[in-house]
DNA sequence: GTCATGATACAG
DNA sequence: TGTATCATGACC
């Protein structure tokens, strides 16, 4: 598989949303492939974006990362328990990021398995097996991605995005985010993508 | 459906 | 010091 190169991320988080939709998502841990195939996305735009981190340019410690160059991790850690994986988009100066929601694991789901619950694949019943990567906070569990990743240059290494060799067809779904519900206006902004009947979409 | 969990940011 | 958040699981 290719890794996506930094210019495919040197673009504003709206068209990075979508043409992640169908693209791997890969994470040596342990010396084991684990990917998921990326089904879920939001973007999140910056500046005039109520609903970013790096609304109104605000930029702290956390969101440091969002305000560097494109093609890095933003890894945040959410309610105290979760993280959220998020890619750095356009160019540095303009703190964009796309938020990755869902995956459909592909590769090394032994290894998911035993990150997420602790136990072997073939005891995981078919709710486990479907919640290993249907959310944000579930696949970050289910690949290993912590704040550690924070920062992390997605194009190269032992963590990145890769194109498939065979592009599968799919119908791209945009609807409005998840969870924003403090952001005023930007709550109507249809910035959330998905595979149309994509079995591992979050809820909600 | 409700609620606890608790890192991080920010207002006071 | 209190309140809110790009979420989840355990409960009812």
């Amino acid at each position: 598989m290719r890794k996506l190169t930094r210019e495919f991320y040197n673009r504003t988080s709206l068209d990075v949303a979508k043409d992640l939709l169908g693209k791997y998502l890969v994470h040596i841990v342990d010396g084991v492939e684990v990917i998921g195939r990326i089904v879920e996305t939001e973007a999140y735009m910056g500046p005039f974006d109520k609903a970013a981190h790096s609304y109104n340019n605000r930029r702290t410690k956390r969101n440091e990362v969002m305000f560097g160059p494109p093609g890095f991790a933003y890894v945040f850690a959410i309610y105290g328990m979760y993280s959220c994986m998020n890619i750095v988009a356009e160019e540095a100066g303009k703190p964009q990021a796309v938020l990755i929601r869902s995956l459909e694991p592909v590769a090394g789901l032994e290894k998911m398995a035993e990150l997420r619950y602790e136990k072997s694949l073939s005891d995981c019943n078919k709710k486990e097996l479907t919640g290993l990567t249907n959310g944000p906070g579930k696949l970050c569990q289910s690949m290993h991605i912590t704040r550690i990743n924070n920062g992390t240059d997605m194009c190269g290494g032992s963590f990145y995005v890769a194109e498939g060799l065979e592009e599968q067809e799919f119908q791209v779904v945009s609807t409005t985010r998840v969870n924003i519900d403090y952001a005023d206006e930007a709550i109507h902004y249809p910035w959330r993508f998905f595979i149309k009947g994509n079995k591992y979409i979050s809820q909600k």
